[in-house]
DNA sequence: CTCGTTATTCCATTATTTGGAACTTAATTT
DNA sequence: AAATTAAGTTCCAAATAATGGAATAACGAG
């Protein structure tokens, strides 16, 4: 009866939240606050509808309207997600091996889980300034173009793999960020063999990574942890020798998880 | 029709995403995951609708269904609130003036803002040992036992005041936290004179501080700053020196917020 | 294997959402 | 100041999506 096969890029099959959602994501990922006006033009849904639906959002405190008409995101979803990120186990485990990890090479660790297309930095540890932790831990970054998100998609079996290049569409963010799916394949084909993953440049000019692959015994978390810098001290040759380091720390990551998690399941 | 006068307490008048928000709300606030059967207990909705609304909400990523059948908070809540973290202009504005008070007394300095009847706290400076971030930032503490929050309570207006402390539930934290209405609302009228605020070990033994209120021009920021430290180290004749330089820092960000934010008006 | 528990699916009924249009309010121009 | 345009809010009959009781399926312990 309901077929999706279409190219339509958004559908969702979630009813009224999967419309609620949307606004969420364009008032979120907008560049500043939105007015009615801008929003009704890049949701395409009919006025009144768009209108109830702000107020109700607003009312829960997932957004907030200022004195000028115009929508942000609200500060409910703060306490949310820090309860979420609290009791995160993965996180809670990957902690001390991160600080580790840090310790060892004196550069910026994250740990991230891949959810949908994106890597969600779960956590970072930066022994140098003092962290501004948000400006990195929840964001969400592409996975094609990290090095921790393609340690992750080499963890992927190839159908759902496949599924999730088909659905990619990518963004050139510097000379060397993959923009087919072809390339990306072959090389998390190569990470596979390897079991850590480069971020040359990707995502950002002059910043560097080495990554390796991490997940749980139940595929709840696939995802990875990396050591990042800036390339002029970061050689390729430095980042190789550390594949090791940061592959033995993803190895107690896992061992720890399987420890605390293996005798429930 | 659908007369509401009794004494349902969690009654909310945002449809389809209101009933939602209470299962966020319950599994966010829980202890640990939760099993189908523990939240159809908690949230009184029928098996058939929550076992759709809990599907809907998994699959838009605010909560996750890990292999034992339990539900706990998603991680893409973390993407929405580091977004909406990164850009509050509130937040923007203060933080150069929080480093100073943390550099100026060496303690822990808080900002937040009131929202609803929680203070939520937008940032923390902590100069001592590398800052874990979301430990504080985004969790929301009551208003009646916070420095912030007696702090934000003595800038609202006469009625509003009533209607929120009339809503209000007590919880006895420690020996010196308020329980009743009638005590806070004098040392709010108090704080409204002096213009400052202290935590008299009334959320965490152990634990005092001296706040200022802050807020936006046009009401939309109603919040505070503090410091916040051990008891042993400060003294109530040093909190109430700081108190000086508290107020000084938060005058320093309203004026901040007024020629930022005042032309647009 | 069986029983008790827990989770999932089904579907006719009903309540809620929908969305075009009318209306109000605010801003801008003449 | 009045007129014009734009922006935001409310309304209500029609359509749709949510509801919830009951049946089924999956799981787990004894």
């Amino acid at each position: 009866m309901n077929s999706n096969g279409d190219g339509m890029a958004q559908a969702r099959e979630t009813g009224t939240l999967g419309k609620l959602m949307v606004l969420l994501d364009l008032v979120t990922h907008a560049d500043g606050p939105l007015r009615f006006t801008d929003i009704l033009a890049l949701a395409g849904q009919p006025r009144g509808t768009l209108h109830r639906h702000l107020s109700h959002l607003v009312e829960e405190g997932l957004l907030e309207l200022d004195g000028d008409g115009r929508y942000a995101p609200g500060l409910r979803l703060l306490d949310f997600a820090a309860r979420s990120w609290a009791r995160n186990e993965f996180r809670l485990i990957a902690e001390p091996h991160l600080a580790d990890l840090q310790q060892a090479t004196g550069e910026t660790v994250h740990l991230g889980v891949l959810r949908g297309q994106s890597i969600i930095y779960l956590d970072k540890v930066d022994g140098r300034q003092p962290v501004r932790m948000y400006s990195q831990i929840g964001n969400a970054s592409p996975c094609y173009c990290t090095g921790v998100g393609k340690a992750a998609l080499s963890l992927l079996p190839a159908d759902r793999l496949a599924d999730l290049l088909a659905g990619l569409s990518f963004t050139r963010f510097t000379a060397s960020t993959h923009v087919s799916a072809e390339t990306l394949l072959a090389e998390i084909r190569e990470i596979a063999v390897e079991g850590y993953a480069f971020d040359r440049e990707e995502h950002e000019a002059g910043i560097r990574c080495v990554a390796a692959p991490v997940w749980s015994e139940d595929r709840t978390f696939i995802g990875g942890i990396s050591i990042t810098g800036p390339a002029y001290r970061l050689s390729m040759e430095l980042l190789r020798q550390w594949a090791v380091p940061v592959q033995r720390a993803a190895g107690q990551i896992m061992e720890g998880m399987r420890i605390r998690l293996g005798p429930r399941r």
